[in-house]
This record gives structure tokens, C-alpha cells and sequence, in this order.
DNA sequence: TATAATGTTTGAAC
DNA sequence: AGTTCAAACATTAT
């Protein structure tokens, strides 16, 4: 699950702000029954992360791969079922995890790509930062520089701006760096846009599929980066700095 | 039906 | 000590 998905889940969840927990239950194998008897205070996302904040403590939910919920219905095998006075929230499949503190001490706004904070100059520092050899295909699904992007976005925003996923970021030129990081928000806010629509396969142009629109010749598969992540180019438009 | 994958953490092995 | 790699989690579309 990419962050402009959790954008969406975090619109429906706002409704339980202000809202006691008067039953857990679930799977996981985290001290959930500190939990009951508590009042949401906010809710928040940052990246792929989902957000239940306490008044000390926050609930971190990550969806990783498989990961789903429901809102006032549910499914079998709860990793985590929170019950209302009217309604319930239930997490699947996810990772759970407790977070002291407050969401402003343990989080910058500024490296979300969906946030209304994104810094994208930060992004670019930080993208200079990064060890000699740094892959463009992983500078971007680097969380701590592009927090929310995914495999998907990755591969789509590679091919809007025509660069090839092993390019190298100590090659690319300040324009290039820009677009890059502009890109990445550009298409994570289309990724929500179609996704609210239900349209967003319908406008994939690269990833999992064959020919490429604009060479109409196929496409390059290949395992890039590290970790090594399924990656779909047009070895015809997409330039490789090396 | 088999395959592959919208992801990350952990820990063993080298 | 740093890296590399598999395992774990477990679902769903193609």
C-alpha cells in the first residue's frame, strides 16, 4: 500500500477522532489492551505509515504488501479490531507497532510526498547526500527521502521523466534532481486522483505492462536496485546517467 | 493454476 | 564491521 492509499484511508478514519476504544481484540502479539478505554486524539499518516494518536503514545500501522482494513464491518482474523460505542475499525494483515511520544517529535511532515509540508528542496539535499554509487530506483523508494512512494510510483514517475532506473543520482544535473523529486509528488497526487475513481490500473503506462506508448517497442523487466525490486523501462526513451 | 508481487524488519551467514 | 541474503508476515490479481 503507497501513501496516496493511506491518504484516502486516513479521510475515512477521521471520523474516529474524539472516539473512546471500548473493546480490542485481534492477533497481534503488541500490548493492545493498552488501548481500551482510550481516546483517539488525532489521527495522522506520514508515508505508508497510519497513525492512531494517544495523548503519549501512537499506534503505528503498516500495510507492507498484503495489508487491508475495514470501517464498521469486518472480515476474519483481525490483526487488530477496535470497537466504538458506535462503529469499529479492523486491521488485517498489517504490522503493528507502538510509538512513544507525539507525531511532531517522531516525524517530518516535509519528506511526505503527500503532504501539504513537502520540502522539495530537502528531498534534493538529501538525494546529494547519498553514497557515490546511490541508484535513482532507490533513491526513490528510500523512505526517509520520499516517504509513501512504492514500487508502483517509482516506475511510473521513472518514465514520465524519461530516466532509466539504474541511472546513477551523483550524474543527474540540478534540473534532473528537481524533476525527479517533482515527479514523485506529481504522480503520487494522480496514483490518489485515479485510485479515488477506482481507475488507477486503467492508467498505468508502465508498470505490468508490455509496450511502451511512445516507442511502441516492449518494455525492459528487470530486478533493479537494492534491495532488488521487479522494475519495468523502455530502454528506448528512458536515458541512463552514468 | 501457478506465479508474482502496491514492503519492511530481522537475524544468520559470509 | 559491513554487506548480503533469506525468511517471515500471508493475500490477491493475473
Amino acid at each position: 500500500m503507497e501513501g496516496p492509499s493511506l491518504v484516502i484511508l486516513h479521510e475515512e478514519a477521521k471520523a474516529f477522532i474524539g472516539k473512546k476504544i471500548i473493546k480490542v481484540s485481534g492477533n497481534t502479539k503488541t500490548e493492545k489492551e493498552r488501548l481500551l478505554n482510550q481516546k483517539i486524539i488525532d489521527i495522522k499518516t506520514w508515508g505508508k505509515h497510519f497513525l492512531i494518536c494517544f495523548k503519549d503514545f501512537m499506534v503505528r500501522i503498516h500495510f507492507l504488501m498484503y495489508g487491508s482494513y475495514r470501517i464498521n464491518e469486518q472480515k476474519e482474523n483481525p490483526r487488530l479490531s477496535l470497537k466504538f460505542k458506535n462503529g469499529e475499525f479492523n486491521f488485517y494483515n498489517c504490522s503493528i507497532k507502538f510509538i512513544e511520544g507525539d507525531f511532531y517529535s517522531q516525524y517530518d511532515e516535509e519528506t511526505d510526498v503527500m503532504s501539504d509540508r513537502w520540502n522539495e528542496k530537502k528531498a534534493i539535499t538529501a538525494l546529494k547526500k547519498l553514497p557515490k554509487k546511490s541508484l535513482v530506483c532507490d533513491a526513490l523508494l528510500n523512505q526517509n527521502i520520499f516517504a509513501g512512494v512504492g514500487n508502483i510510483i517509482k516506475n511510473e514517475a521513472l518514465w514520465r521523466i524519461k530516466m532509466h532506473p539504474e541511472s546513477f543520482i551523483s550524474s543527474l544535473k540540478p534540473k534532473q534532481l528537481k524533476q525527479l523529486a517533482q515527479e514523485a509528488r506529481t504522480y503520487s497526487f494522480d496514483f490518489y486522483k485515479w485510485k479515488k475513481i477506482y481507475e488507477l490500473k486503467k492508467h498505468w503506462v508502465i508498470y505490468r505492462k508490455q509496450i511502451c506508448p511512445r516507442c511502441n517497442i516492449k518494455y525492459t523487466r528487470k530486478y533493479c536496485g537494492n534491495p532488488a525490486r521487479l522494475t519495468y523501462f523502455c530502454s528506448n526513451c528512458q536515458v541512463k546517467y552514468k
